[in-house]
DNA sequence: TTATTAAGTGAATCCATATTCACTTAATTT
DNA sequence: AAATTAAGTGAATATGGATTCACTTAATAA
């Protein structure tokens, strides 16, 4: 039996999406690099020709998280639609996310990756803040084009629109999928929308 | 030097605070039986005495957690104030444990407590669902009294409602105290009242 | 006051994981 | 083909923490 080898840059992306779908299914307390070595076909000590250490490895597993959002982004911004429909579509993007039980919706708002080490806050702090910042970019378009309400912060309007789809995701996972996610986000969205549109600022 | 003894009964509720407030500063992976020990004066041994092992202190801060919340409520329902006026009340109340660096709204949505044992899931999920429930009863007053749109379950409405918080908890934490607390909630309550208000349903 | 019970202690144990290291072998370079 | 480099291995080491246990002593009941 012949053992295939692999360079260490692709090593370095197996060993990633590994600890990242181990995250998935076991959590953040699931994961030890056994586990990922053998879900990758190593033996733990190998894993370290790779990565420094663990500590490096959920580093790679956060950087590959920001990758994907960033191209969950632009899937969108490429779409050619309204600012609106662009948030609308935004969203049905990220309910697929959660009920697929991918672990994204959940890590990058978990604070438990962190576990003491400041760099680590300060990673996720970024990859938080770009969604924000991602979100505000199609919010400011909006208000531009006159769609969306002025009176507020693009900034402040992204953050609630997390605000739909966050607390879904960890009630939708503590429940066990019995919570209705998809009904939610359709109720959500129709407040969200009733909200940000020009003229919600002033019919009361 | 006399040292003094204590029933049972209190030291599991020192216990329980004493992890409570480990797990406020330095999160989930910092609470260790040694930690809480020392800070209510015992030896890690002694702890054995009130509980029966580690997982059980966790289920205790959850029923602390509970309780708390459960106070939080009866304040606010008992301050005879008009519905819409409560949930502005409830999340003035939510914003002062957040900005008091309470553990309180991280831990409930947070879920890394579970780590994989599906009791705690189960506890976790009751608190979580208490807090909607609680809210939505809110909600429904508002709805009979013709004050909040009656087009949407109170549960949806109970769950946003949660949106305006949760996120901006995570985020405040993650930032190091540099997201702006205050203003976000003073926006996301724009955007949520705009949004709640019986009419606002129509007018688009 | 003495006896019993409950709380507290320190040392020892167990266990899961991360990490190191000397060694082997596949892949690549010369 | 020989030499060098990089990837993989297994065994050993290290550590942090939970948990047990035989023993001590304060509180309380008889």
């Amino acid at each position: 039996m012949v053992k295939k080898r692999f360079k260490t840059a692709i090593r370095h992306d197996q060993i990633a999406e590994a600890a990242l779908d181990i995250i998935r299914s076991r959590g953040i307390k699931g994961l030890n690099v056994a586990a990922v070595a053998e879900k990758v076909g190593l033996v733990p000590s190998a894993v370290y020709r790779h990565f420094k250490n663990k500590s490096e490895i959920v580093a790679a597993v956060l950087e590959l998280i920001q990758e994907r959002l960033k191209q969950h982004y632009q899937d969108v911004i490429q779409q050619n639609l309204e600012p609106v429909e662009k948030l609308n579509f935004l969203l049905s993007r990220h309910v697929e996310l959660i009920g697929g039980n991918n672990a994204i919706p959940r890590i990058i708002f978990s604070e438990e990756v962190i576990g003491g080490m400041p760099e680590k806050r300060q990673q996720l702090y970024g990859i938080v803040d770009d969604v924000i910042r991602n979100v505000a970019v199609i919010v400011r378009e909006g208000q531009n084009k006159g769609t969306i309400r002025k009176d507020l912060p693009a900034e402040s309007i992204a953050v609630s629109f997390l605000g739909m789809i966050q607390p879904a995701a960890i009630i939708w996972n503590l429940s066990n999928g019995e919570f209705d996610l998809k009904q939610h986000s359709i109720n959500a969205w129709k407040l969200f929308l009733d909200a940000i549109r020009q003229g919600a600022e002033q019919f009361g």
